[in-house]
DNA sequence: TCTGGGGTCCTCTGCCCT
DNA sequence: TCTGAGGGCAGAGGACCC
């Protein structure tokens, strides 16, 4: 395809996607206000229908919040695994329409499908079909937008989607497609804060050069507008405001970090209970990187305190690593940095700097390895990891993991399936 | 009962090296 | 030897997204 052909993207997103998932296993919950998250001490709302909408409930709502607009809601925790399943049901379909698809979540997507006009006629009805598809096979309604860029497809799926008012949920139109010479009206009108990176902060320094559309940035000098908010997001939003987007559409983007942690359901003074959430989340980690085949060099921690100040650490050791202790032993070591007496309400584990395993145990020569004094010590902790994994993949996560969990009983935390969206009540 | 979890990218600062 | 500029990297933090 030539440098100027037009490009034919589409952006699909799921309406309510987790709350739509739940409503096909409990469709008696069909037309009652429903929110998935939210439930435990400090939860926040992961989706929420469009019926519990119209009393202002919304994604990232405090819990507590959430309840009080809307105490006749019904409150579900969340069901990870299950989301993940439907959801490579969805891409799947995606998939068969072209290879050029790239997801940004569990619930939404970008498909390139320049090359698939001739097969399967202009883009619009490609996003039709792929409507249908998804209805029909599994049940649930999407919208999609059609541009000749990802970001005018993304802000066209805005346009699409259904609305929440008092009176019921009112359906969109399902597609929309911005033409390629009607940019500036669609786009000029919107408010900044549709452009994407634009949060509240980016937001409130625009507010104080007097902006307020996405047309009055257009409008703006670049350099006015990279001395507000740095050169890098200058130039792209100025871009952005005028339609233009070159970023291609890839599939298989390889993840650039790991991480879990977690919110406590109260704060935690004791430092020997934390180095223990350490381990678990060490564990977890590196049982990820084991799985997917790759190691970190990057080591980081998080803290939150009480006052919910965020401290985070990083420490980059000598050698990769896909090794629980040796994530915890470095994370353990940062911890010894922090004050903790004033109550830590989150900590967390995450490792960056992936790379595939053993990509680098070749270019190591058996002198590096003697001269850091490990090579048994290395050989010893593979063997170890590669037996728990086998147990794990037979008898699940929980049926093995660091001693210091087993009086805890909480090694099966991470189990497929737990909740994602804060602390268990009973925690 | 205020504020989850899993990510990406950018900026600033300090340090090392040239 | 001293001083400085500038590149590269690591670490910390912030902003943003779903």
């Amino acid at each position: 395809m030539g440098m100027n052909a037009s490009r034919r993207i589409l952006h699909v997103d799921m309406d309510a996607f987790f709350v739509s998932v739940e409503l096909l296993d409990h469709p008696e919950l069909r037309g009652r206000p429903v929110v998935v998250g939210g439930s435990g001490p400090r939860g926040v709302v992961a989706a929420a229908s469009y019926e519990a909408r119209a009393f202002g409930v919304h994604s990232a709502m405090a819990g507590a919040v959430a309840r009080r607009k809307c105490p006749q809601a019904v409150f579900l925790d969340g069901r990870h695994a299950r989301y993940r399943e439907v959801s490579a049901v969805v891409m799947d379909i995606f998939g068969s329409i072209t290879p050029l698809v790239e997801p940004l979540s569990l619930d939404e997507a970008f498909l390139d499908v320049s090359g698939r006009v001739r097969a399967l006629g202009p883009a619009p009805e490609i996003a039709a079909t792929i409507r249908a598809r998804v209805f029909d096979e599994v049940g649930l309604t999407c919208s999609v937008g059609v541009a000749h860029n990802k970001f005018l497809a993304k802000l066209a799926t805005e346009t699409a989607k259904p609305r929440a008012t008092p009176t019921g949920p009112v359906f969109g139109s399902g597609v929309a497609v911005v033409d390629e010479d009607r940019v500036e009206p669609f786009l000029w009108p919107l408010p900044a804060r549709a452009l994407w990176g634009v949060g509240p902060s980016t937001w409130a320094k625009l507010e104080r050069l007097g902006v307020a559309t996405v047309g009055d940035i257009a409008r703006l000098p670049v350099d006015a507008l990279t001395r507000a908010i740095g050169p890098a997001a200058g130039t792209q939003l100025h871009r952005l405001a005028r339609g233009l987007d070159d970023r291609p559409v890839e599939p298989n983007v390889a993840p650039k970090s790991i991480s879990h942690e977690e919110t406590f359901a109260v704060d935690i003074t004791d430092r020997g209970r934390l180095e223990r959430e350490i381990v678990r989340l060490s564990d977890a980690v590196a049982d990820r990187l084991r799985r997917a085949g790759t190691t970190g060099r990057t080591v980081h921690l998080k803290v939150r305190h009480s006052t919910f100040q965020t401290v985070t650490r990083s420490i980059t050791p000598p050698h990769p690593t896909d090794d629980g202790l040796d994530i915890a032993v470095h994370a353990r070591t940062m911890l010894s940095g922090i004050e903790v007496a004033d109550g830590i309400r989150l900590i967390g584990v995450g490792v960056s700097g992936l790379e595939e395993a053993g990509a680098r145990v070749e270019q190591m020569s058996l002198l590096d390895m003697e001269a850091a004094g490990r090579p048994d010590h290395d050989r010893d902790r593979r063997d170890l990891n590669r037996a728990v994994d086998e147990i794990r993949d037979r008898f699940g996560r929980s049926a093995i993991g660091p001693a210091v969990l087993a009086e805890s009983g909480r090694i099966d935390a991470f189990e497929d399936g737990a909740q994602q969206w804060g602390p268990n009540a009973q925690r």
